[in-house]
DNA sequence: TTACGTTCTTGTCATTTGCGAAGAAAAAAG
DNA sequence: CTTTTTTCTTCGCAAATGACAAGAACGTAA
């Protein structure tokens, strides 16, 4: 439980008092590879702090399809934002890329701690902005970059997915089909 | 200032005396048509309520290009996320695409605002996540859906923006050239 | 190990899209 | 109203990408 200590005193928003005291209302949760942490059409109830492990987000488009729609490696927040704070069921699931163990914190938890401690409220905040922010810098790589700088992008800025997951699942997060990707690997390696 | 009183009560987080209190905070503020309400660089002070008028955000990708990054009709509130919370330089512009005239909340007073009115709090969150939730829905279209179809899609679901908006930006905000745009617009006439 | 299923690569072909440039249309300025 | 500027459309061509299919490579489990 040190791990989610030292990332929530990590942004300064939080002292090591205040840290412990909020991390006593997690619960631990350890998952296999392969599983759903949480399943599309379900209601996300846990805060998760993924300590270690890998996962993914992914949704179906209209014809069936999977896309990744997010990598999570240690040490981050994962949950379904809109699903959590709306209370409705979610367009996503989560799935682990490996073994995971992390930490999980209920909506009422979370609702209850906000209520009280002013210091996790503007964590919880820089959270969101956080993601927020993240995902405009990706829609606006998306919009502006090619699919080859969109790769080199996310192969020099997270390394690490490509060590945890999937091409397919890379591929339908960079907005292009596994045959493309490969080919922009091949184009590479020729270098 | 009805009209912020209003739209502050339509979430149903806020009742009308908190409403009336909460906005006696804001400032009126009007601009012109082509007037820059933000510019990039700086850091954004404003949560702005628009009340009247039409505003589009935009920034500059690596060779100097301008994209559109979102537009914003009546009664809604127009703020950069990041810039806001984390008192950072704004990587995005606000333009009006007409005459406009809203009304503006420092950062200061949002923050004293939160302190002491939990249904605020919860009102900006519930701003925040809708954002967010939006923004991701759009991802989710920029990668499943062919150019064409994102074009419909706008134009069933925020007819206003071309009322409002030159397809150049709109072209933007899709994610295609203004040339590409002009050939779907001409493939669609033809039906 | 062997067998199976999944993932990754490669090929061909059709389609979409971008780029550069030119002209038409529309809007703004004088 | 005329001039100037901006926006929009159109053209030809090149490049990028997707769809489909076949086979290779890889991992998993019996």
């Amino acid at each position: 439980m040190d791990t989610l200590v030292a990332f929530l005193q990590s942004s300064n928003l939080v002292n090591y008092e205040k840290a412990t005291m909020i991390a006593s209302h997690f619960t631990l949760k350890e998952m296999d590879k392969g599983d759903l942490h949480l399943t599309a059409g379900k209601i996300s109830d846990e805060y998760f702090f993924l300590e270690k492990g890998f996962m993914r987000a992914f949704a179906h488009d209209t014809e069936g399809n999977e896309v990744t729609t997010n990598f999570y490696g240690d040490k981050q927040v994962v949950f379904e934002v809109s699903s959590f704070f709306n209370r409705i069921a979610s367009r996503e699931n989560f799935q682990c890329l490996g073994d995971c163990r992390g930490w999980a914190l209920s909506y009422a938890d979370l609702n209850m701690l906000f209520h009280t401690l002013p210091e996790f409220r503007d964590f919880g905040r820089a959270m969101l902005v956080k993601g927020f922010s993240s995902l405009k810098t990706r829609m606006l790589s998306m919009i502006t970059e090619t699919a080859e700088q969109r790769y080199h992008g996310l192969l020099e800025q997270r390394p690490e997915i490509f060590h945890h997951a999937p091409l397919k699942n890379i591929a339908s997060y960079l907005g292009v089909t596994d045959t493309s990707l490969s080919r922009i690997r091949k184009e590479f390696s020729k270098k």
